[in-house]
DNA sequence: ATTAGCACTCAGAGAGACAGAGTGCTAACA
DNA sequence: TGTTAGCACTCTGTCTCTCTGAGTGCTAAT
């Protein structure tokens, strides 16, 4: 339905866009060494692609700029995939090569790092927990009311919380309820451990253990409330270096927005396995508008694990942040089967 | 050296200004109720308290505006403790009604919540970890390499890291090693553990344990890189509300360094115990300088142990912010002594 | 010592002019 | 018939000018 030389002209335009912010006119255009033919003919095919509705204009004699509908043909069928820069590389791979274990800790320098070389916004979805398995609960008394839980996962995640022991509780006996519950719930993947509680470990518990029944349900709550799989983020004021955002106004509530790291969670969930698009008001949120979201996701072995996202404008580097997206959830994907693969 | 009727004019001035972020003339000066002389005698008396560094004009012909010297005149002398109305109170009280034990979570709440209350940026420095003593130490074998080493403290604080077990180490004498730290390190300040490591436990552990040696340097290593105290934030991007931070230039490195969260130990930890106000350039950094920090410090019995700050322009409201933050250090102090103290 | 009055200053808003970059349309061209 | 040259037109941004309002400093009167 669009010509070679229709899909040349927005292709063209497009990348001028993104790169100079500035509505592209039709005699710059023509300037351009991939463009052969004369400026009049430019501003046919670009009145063409306006009506289509891939171009817009911000005055009547305004140059054009990529609508929305522009940004997502060109993403779908234009981008051509560009490998990261050498430099862009030993970046990325710098964060595999120090000896860090915790995942949480490679999570967090993805983000920065992923942030430092697009200049826009990452969002890193850490790993879920609760689809790991315990390793080993600890409980340690710190005072006759209260005592610390403990909980190790086998990809070595910690996990503590506070626990308020129940009056009539002995504390002496808190020895013999972690044997317990270490016998019973160890490779309990997080998520089936109340389950688990109620139905086998307080049976067990019951014949141990006085006053056992106000302890199971605090057992049971403190440890299946597990956090939700924790967002980092990197560079969240980045936003302020984009030029459609010099304005206090449209950006304050964006940054808010990022600040309290609120409603990121379903933003970057919702999409299955691989790379993935959202431009402008496809994210569905006003306060994004102006803003595309790309994600991926990462694994451990063949279980999908985390999400990698990059937040910018809509005028955003498509192809380079998709490049950089594909190969860091390659590597990342690689480095955790390594390190966490049962 | 400066008469009544200059200090009132210096704190009508001053406390216009703040709620207003415009500079004060003369006239508006005079209608005020607590003003009965003439616009004239105004601008003789503002001439000379500008001529004494008090105030300063914007340009020829503008209305006056303070100086760094006339806050500090005002802080100094003019502030007027106000205490805080029933519903601030009732949001202070908040962090404390709510059951939550971890010093941690208190702590970030408490950012938040100053943060809401004042429309500023609040800091909290989180209580000094490595004054605490140790409670127990776990080492938990994940992979033939790798464990996660858990110290945990008697304020509840737990840390948690992964280490490489040395190639040589035979991971069934992690139980007896565990043993061994926990006779000997139990009730040592963090401080103190490196040391008493290589002093007491490394000959206990030669007795018990083959291959000792790497395994008590990786140790030592572990257990005394503890985190520099943890610094929570609340309401980073509440200098977008101030009128003086409408232009992104000026406004996007002050974001930056709040978002990296660098620098802030060093500023807010200056000061010994009480409240202090350090008013723009006193802040020696010149992203700073039209921004105003004061801190407070909170306790644990007698053992200071951490900082409240809150960060707002030179224009902030001195002597509300001084109020909350003393009425909020001392209940947080009466609050961590009674949760904490042994 | 205080105040009224006046000349002066400056920032900010609004109007008009102008240059520059762009468009759309028409007519000529290959 | 598709392409191009040319021209009239449009809109933005910038500059300048003017005007107003809020302010000051100074002087002379109270």
């Amino acid at each position: 339905m669009l010509t070679d030389r229709q899909l040349l002209i927005l292709q063209v335009i497009i990348e001028d866009f993104i790169h100079s912010a500035q509505p592209v006119g039709s005699r710059s255009l023509s300037k351009k060494d991939e463009i052969t033919f004369s400026s009049a003919t430019i501003r046919n095919e670009m009145s063409d692609l306006e009506e289509m509705g891939f171009l817009e204009k911000t005055h009547t004699s305004s140059g054009r700029i990529p609508s929305e509908k522009g940004y997502r043909y060109y993403v779908d069928h234009l981008l051509s995939p560009q490998a990261p820069k050498k430099n862009e590389m030993k970046l990325l791979k710098s964060v595999f090569v120090e000896r860090i274990y915790e995942l949480e800790k490679i999570v967090q320098k993805s983000a920065k790092i992923l942030s430092e070389l697009t200049n826009y916004t990452a969002i890193v979805l850490g790993p879920k927990v609760n689809e790991h398995k315990l390793k080993k609960i600890q409980i340690i008394p710190l005072s006759p009311e209260t005592a610390i839980a403990i909980i190790i996962t086998d990809t070595g995640h910690v996990e503590n919380r506070m626990i308020s022991l129940p009056p009539s509780f002995d504390i002496n006996e808190i020895e013999k309820m972690v044997n317990i519950l270490n016998a019973r719930l160890v490779d309990v993947p997080l998520t089936d451990l109340k389950d688990k509680i109620y139905k086998e470990v307080a049976v067990l518990l019951s014949r141990h253990i006085q006053n056992y029944g106000s302890m199971v349900s605090v057992l049971a709550d403190t440890l299946t409330d597990t956090k939700p799989e924790k967002i980092f983020f990197g560079g969240k004021t980045n936003m302020l270096r984009q030029p459609e955002f010099h304005d206090i106004a449209k950006v304050s509530t964006l940054l808010s927005m990022i600040e309290q790291e609120q409603g990121f969670y379903e933003l970057i969930t919702q999409n299955p396995t691989g790379i993935h698009v959202r431009i402008g008001r496809e994210n569905q949120n006003t306060v994004l508008d102006d803003c595309s979201l790309i994600t991926a996701t990462y694994s451990i072995g063949q279980e999908q694990v985390g999400t990698l996202a990059i937040l910018g404008p809509t005028r955003m580097e498509y192809s380079r942040v998709i490049s950089l997206l594909s190969f860091f959830s390659r590597d990342l994907t690689t480095l955790m089967t390594k390190l966490y693969q049962k």
